[in-house]
DNA sequence: GAGCTATGATTGATCGGCTA
DNA sequence: CTAGCCGATCAATCATAGCT
């Protein structure tokens, strides 16, 4: 384990052309580069695929709450077999997307009206 | 295979491509800050504005435009590596036939 | 109308900054 | 100091638009 550089994910360096803008640059890999053969046995693909069930749950419970606990997060990982961090991480998500649907109806409202 | 998802989750999925002006702002403004391809908020209400899209949509449009020019431009220099990679290897093949003239006839 | 590429949208996860 | 949150972004993928 590279203890201390590279915050994992990040590619380590990028060799390629000197004039290469920064954001040019690979930023995440979805699956740290090293071990490259490991497909065969277990898809440790990064981005798992929420299943409907897992899906309707988790919008089931932030209807009921924005925001989860510990216990109640703990809780839920277990019933769908999930990890807390991806409990945490759907639920922030899920925030933001909740605030993105508001703002834009706001700038929708500030740009539509004002057409006197 | 998309059965359990476009039924009832996305049927806001109905894309509408964006109209050839807005397209062209757009790009226009992702070149001229192809240094730095990020809008700030401010300027993405403006580009919005101008475009006639969301503000979410001039996201978007970043967000896929960065990534795919630079996909694009990584799969052009691997493709230029092949080539280069190609170009050698013929050398070195009419090399090798040039050397087995030479061993079959000598002069 | 199939086949293919272009493109807008969605989303699990990451990055960096901030704070309780 | 640390874990959770926010805001922005990434990267992969979905589904459709549009051309051949």
């Amino acid at each position: 384990q590279p203890a201390a550089a590279a915050p994992m994910g990040y590619q380590q360096q990028q060799p390629q052309t000197g004039d290469m803008p920064k954001w040019m640059q690979t930023k995440r890999t979805v699956k740290p580069p090293v071990k490259k053969v490991s497909k065969i046995i277990g898809d440790d693909s990064n981005r798992t695929a929420f299943t409907t069930h897992q899906l309707t749950e988790l919008e089931k419970e932030f209807h009921t709450n924005k925001y989860v606990n510990r216990q109640r997060r703990t809780d839920i990982a277990a019933q769908l077999k999930l990890n807390e961090a991806q409990v945490k991480i759907w639920f922030q998500n899920r925030r933001m997307k909740e605030k993105k649907r508001q703002k834009e109806r706001e700038f929708k409202a500030k740009t539509t009206l004002p057409s006197s | 295979i998309m059965t359990l998802k476009s039924k009832f989750c996305d049927a806001r999925r109905k894309r509408r491509n964006f109209t050839k002006a807005a397209t062209e702002i757009l790009n226009d403004y992702f070149e001229r800050h192809i240094r730095n391809p990020y809008p700030s908020e401010e300027s993405k209400e403006q580009l919005a504005r101008q475009c006639n899209i969301s503000v979410a949509q001039v996201s978007n449009w970043f967000g896929n435009k960065r990534i795919r020019y630079k996909k694009s431009a990584q799969k052009e220099r691997e493709d230029k590596e092949v080539n280069d990679c190609s170009r050698r290897n013929d050398v070195i093949a009419m090399q090798a036939a040039a050397a087995q003239s030479m061993m079959m006839h000598p002069f």
